[in-house]
DNA sequence: GATAATTCGTTGCAATTGCAACGAAGTCAA
DNA sequence: TTGACTTCGTTGCAATTGCAACGAATTATC
């Protein structure tokens, strides 16, 4: 096969490999709480933020997930009508809309966390010793990239 | 701050992790050939593959870049209109077709693939020592979780 | 052979998406 | 204070998405 193209490797080619893989492990994950909850990956991360982080602000979550702020406000408007979280207006800025799990979203991600615990314990079991090589690489790519 | 859940760490958690990551870097580089050809990421992918591993079905590329077979018809749908790549039906097998780049279609990728390497490129440089070691854990999980 | 089951690529459709635009709220500078 | 600028969250809209359903082709089973 005669090619004019140059040199490229793309199994090793690290935008291309990260989005493979990511999206596997979301999609393996997702069906389990889709399937059992009605969640999107959205909602769970939203839940996951605010129920670990305290109160927060689309703002503030949109820049924790790099969701876009349209969809962390629909994510966040659909967990509402759910009864999940409640919204209400920040008093010190009114520009904000905080964010707080009621009872019932503390139930549901009651429910969800162990899913995710099992899952990353099963990540770490095959990754073995090179879990720890993956976490730093992971932290350089982080800062290197801001 | 009182919880009730159970603990859990976030910024270790790999789905998560990986995902962000992953959209970072490939929504830094889309930006860059988006603007300059106006080429989506699907299409950036199937052409990529196409380009360097010859022919393909719809079902090859499927399976390897993970992309839902109708995404990669459509992107393939649009390829072919700009004249990127022509589609034709595979005689051994006649439910098959495989896609195969223009001269065009290669001119394009000769141009977007500096771009990748040199992306590329500046990761490595980032990662310096643990480019292999991220390399060595990824090809781990691809291998555990299929 | 017949026919049931599977595979492949496309398409219809409803839902989701990103982007831009917007109103409301806050900040800054004069 | 006023007016220009910025930030925040929502929403309208067109484009993209995933999923299911489909027709055509192939394979498997009898």
């Amino acid at each position: 096969m005669p090619s004019l193209l140059p040199d490229f490797d793309l199994d090793r080619y690290l935008p291309y490999r990260l989005t493979v893989i990511a999206a596997r492990l979301s999609a393996d994950l997702a069906r389990q709480y889709k399937v059992k909850h009605g969640i999107s990956i959205a909602e769970w991360r939203v839940l996951l933020n605010v129920g670990y982080s305290g109160d927060l602000s689309v703002r503030d979550i949109e820049k924790r997930v790099s969701l876009d702020k349209s969809k962390v406000s629909r994510a966040a408007s659909r967990l509402e009508g759910d009864g999940y979280l409640t919204k209400r207006v920040d008093e010190a800025d009114r520009r904000l809309v905080k964010l707080t799990l009621t009872d019932k979203g503390m139930g549901l991600l009651s429910d969800l966390i162990p899913l995710a615990v099992a899952y990353q314990a099963r990540l770490d079991q095959i990754l073995g010793p090179q879990a720890q090589a993956l976490e730093a690489a992971l932290d350089c790519l982080t800062k290197g990239t801001k």
